[in-house]
DNA sequence: CGGCATCCGGGAAGATACTG
DNA sequence: CAGTATCTTCCCGGATGCCG
């Protein structure tokens, strides 16, 4: 009896790394499962339950649920109401959440280069979104210019490159110059798989609306970084 | 009977994210509990067993050792048995394993930020020479030039600032401008607690050999960002 | 549909003891 | 010192049910 109260408060509150560096609370902060991948999808913008879910293929509402009471805690995440008639409960970052996306771009861009990455696999807006700002070469983007719009399915997100620099965000599609009609699994397709955006457009699978050879010219720009052994 | 089948299957093995972005494959390598504070080990050089151990307190030697599987198995470390007569086993990253650095630098330098960071307990020898590397103010910094020896019991430290960027490696101390002799924890304290280094002489807790103006100097580089709320 | 509570089974992590 | 064996605890995920 005593024995069981010893171990219980030796632990001095949940599981912790008893650890000064700043990676150790990182851990404590978004180390458990699904955690990060949760911070991805509201890396551009607020999304609601359900929207998380439809991103995070595989996860159960109970996990989402604790997640988001775990990020809410650390203040990595807010939950606001919208005003009425929508009243929705949406989730969104913090402004210091926000800044986590350089981590998330670091490990996404070094996990490319395992032997076992499978880059077939389905993909969310979020994560493709993400990958154009980590993935883009600064050489070959060094003078390409200009304003690209994404559409997958509802959502739709714009982005502006110049300068070796690609921005994008979430936003209606106006006064680009290309845009890109599809879902994220085939735009990664046609960036990283290097399937020829003709092949794409004739399954009926793509479409691209405006500056067709500037379309062309966007997918060269995302090489991706070579395999390790 | 068949319902246990098919959930057991389910799995397609082990637990996947099934998710193309390179983010989650980065979980699935390094997302279990304890990975990445086990590559910031050896991010400075390999190290033994026992080494990893006394710099991961609370980790057991049960979950150390799967650890070292797993990352061998992705070929993130590699294990080596030194030549007779030391002919003892070692785990290094490999060149690919090294190449990790700028995550945990991200997301150490983030989570303190983390209103729930407390700098104050105990740090790794390879953890206080990666915060240095990551903290460094580059204005602060400019016009700063020198070589740093750092003296954590056996382990030493070499260090060269100029044009704002800090280089560390393990190696031994010669001909540098002004050494620390002490431990991570007091280093830190100096240099993110703002403690004198007086003080900490006067307790016996460091020593400085060489360059004091310098050393003094080196101590204001390193401000740590402001906390979220 | 969105979100939370509860129960259950499996597996990962921790404590301890033990072996070469 | 470098791990292995065993046992326990706790986290994760699936299923279900409730409630707005």
């Amino acid at each position: 009896m005593k024995l069981e109260n010893i171990t219980t408060m030796g632990k001095r509150e949940k599981r912790s790394y008893d650890d000064a560096c700043g990676a150790a609370h990182g851990l404590e902060l978004l180390g458990e499962r699904w955690a990060i991948l949760i911070v991805r999808e509201l890396m551009y913008g607020p999304k609601r339950f359900g929207e998380l879910r439809a991103g995070l293929p595989g996860i159960s509402a109970n996990t989402l649920t604790q997640r988001l009471e775990g990020l809410e805690a650390s203040r990595i995440v807010q939950r606001r109401k919208l005003p009425p008639p929508a009243s929705a409960q949406i989730y969104e970052l913090t402004e210091w959440g926000y800044e986590a996306e350089p981590i998330i771009q670091h490990l996404g861009k070094w996990a490319t280069r395992s032997p076992d990455h499978d880059p077939t696999l389905p993909l969310s807006s979020a994560s493709m979104i993400m990958s154009l700002k980590t993935m883009i070469d600064r050489r070959r983007s060094e003078r390409v210019v200009g304003r690209f719009g994404f559409r997958f399915g509802e959502e739709t997100f714009v982005g502006r490159l110049a300068h070796s620099a690609m921005q994008i965000w979430r936003g209606e599609i106006e006064t680009v110059d290309t845009t890109f009609i599809t879902d994220p699994t085939t735009l990664a397709a046609a960036v990283y798989g290097g399937v020829p955006l003709a092949e794409l457009e004739a399954s009926g699978k793509l479409r691209i609306e405006g500056d067709r050879a500037l379309a062309e010219r966007f997918v060269t720009l995302f090489p991706l970084p070579a395999k390790f052994v």
